[in-house]
DNA sequence: TCTGGGGTCCTAGGACCC
DNA sequence: TCTGGGGTCCTAGGACCC
């Protein structure tokens, strides 16, 4: 026999959470998210999905849709609670698990036989057990590599399961199509059509070597392989990189460096705080700016001296604003820090003196702007009324 | 449609070294 | 002196995913 996975993949997670906590919601259009420009939906039930409404639509387009829909403000903690229940179970079902999302992850059912001899019954059996301990519901695809599980587990749904037979993947990836591919978005897709493939059938009638050359080593194979249903190798389970970023999207426009640098202040805090409660320093730090027009550059610096608190973020960020800020209005601001590891050095405490001072520091800034009658105290209350970070 | 926030990975070019 | 090949690190931008 073959391998053997599993991808579990909870139902409109986050709408879901919410209809279990609030009764009255089931049955009708509801959407994670909070109405207003350069707002996005982040989930939506599936009365709300009958409308057209998915993910990262924007919420303008999506109260177009469905205007009666019910709109609530995502609830990260309590979501990440539900997913550590869910995920609990899933792991003490069989050894090789590996979660790859808050509502996704894959286990490695292989010579489970002994246990478990026909999977579809270990698949049902599982699902009726999240459904009994914590009312949610999933969807699994059984498939004999993670990659084609994965599509599995989105081909039925809500609560379906769907079982690709060893020796049909080829199959099955005709039967998904090619746009609705793992890994292939929308720019991708576009490229393929202009070549005139527009079909998996289609993408098999090229060599390796072709698609390498048209659109690069890494993604020309990984196009091969995945048209002849063969998995290209994601979710191994190890992490090569890693980075800590926060950014926001500021309704109207903000211009200015002083009201951008404030923003920065509180950016370097909110990253380096996250870094420094898993123990990590980090060697690189970058910001990224985004235009009115949507257009985004970005900037980083890698200095000699490892990174460990936040005015250290501070001071390299707001230097980069300086060599990059035309001057323009700005939708987004982000600040990232990368090239992450641990720092058995770093003390807490001392961190925690650091961001009190950088909290007075930006106290006081806000203060002189606000005797301007600066923008950014506008900024900042219509950033406490969208509260839903998600 | 008018485009969030948090991530990962890839590419191409340049600097620098042997 | 106008010049190879390979390796590593860094940067900016882009694609993709949940």
């Amino acid at each position: 026999m073959g391998t053997v996975f599993f991808h579990i993949d909870l139902d409109a997670f986050f709408a879901s959470v919410e209809i279990l906590d609030n009764p009255e919601y089931r049955g009708k259009p509801l959407i994670i998210g909070t109405p207003g420009p350069r707002h996005v939906a982040s989930t939506c039930s599936y009365e709300a999905r009958k409308f057209g409404v998915h993910s990262a639509m924007p919420m303008t387009t999506a109260l177009k849709l469905c205007p009666n829909a019910i709109c609530i403000p995502g609830r990260m903690r309590r979501y990440s609670e539900m997913s550590k229940r869910v995920m609990g179970i899933i792991k003490d079902f069989a050894p090789g698990f590996l979660q790859v999302s808050i509502d996704e992850a894959f286990l490695d059912m292989t010579g489970m036989e002994r246990i478990y001899p026909l999977p579809g019954k270990a698949a049902r059996l599982l699902k009726e057990q999240i459904k009994k301990e914590t009312g949610l519901t999933v969807s699994i695809g059984v498939a004999s590599s993670r990659y084609i599980a994965k599509l599995a587990s989105d081909y039925r749904k809500p609560d379906g399961l769907t079982i690709v037979p060893h020796g049909k993947e080829e199959i099955f990836v005709d039967t998904v199509g090619l746009k609705k591919l793992w890994g292939i978005g929308d720019s991708t897709y576009s490229s393929l059509v202009k070549k005139g493939i527009s079909t998996t059938e289609t993408l098999r009638k090229y060599t390796e070597k072709e698609l390498c050359s048209f659109f690069g080593e890494s993604n020309g194979s990984y196009l091969y392989r995945i048209a002849r249903g063969i998995d290209p190798g994601i979710y191994t389970g190890e992490v090569k990189s890693r980075s800590i970023s926060s950014e926001e999207t500021f309704y109207p426009d903000v211009y200015g460096y002083d009201a951008l640098d404030a923003y920065l202040l509180e950016m370097s805090q909110e990253v380096m705080f996250r870094a420094l409660e898993e123990k990590k320093v980090a060697r690189t730090v970058g910001i990224k700016i985004r235009y009115g027009d949507f257009s985004t550059t970005s900037i980083q610096e890698t200095p000699q001296k490892p990174i460990y608190s936040s005015s250290d973020v501070y001071t390299i960020a707001r230097q980069l604003l300086r060599d990059k800020y035309t001057g323009e209005g700005v939708r987004l601001l982000g600040i990232s820090i990368s090239g992450i590891y641990d720092g058995e050095d770093v003390e807490q405490k001392d961190f925690f003196a650091d961001r009190e001072e950088k909290e007075r520091k930006l106290e006081k800034t806000i203060l002189s702007l606000s005797q301007k009658g600066s923008r950014l105290i506008k900024a900042r209350n219509l950033k406490e009324k969208q509260s839903a970070h998600l």
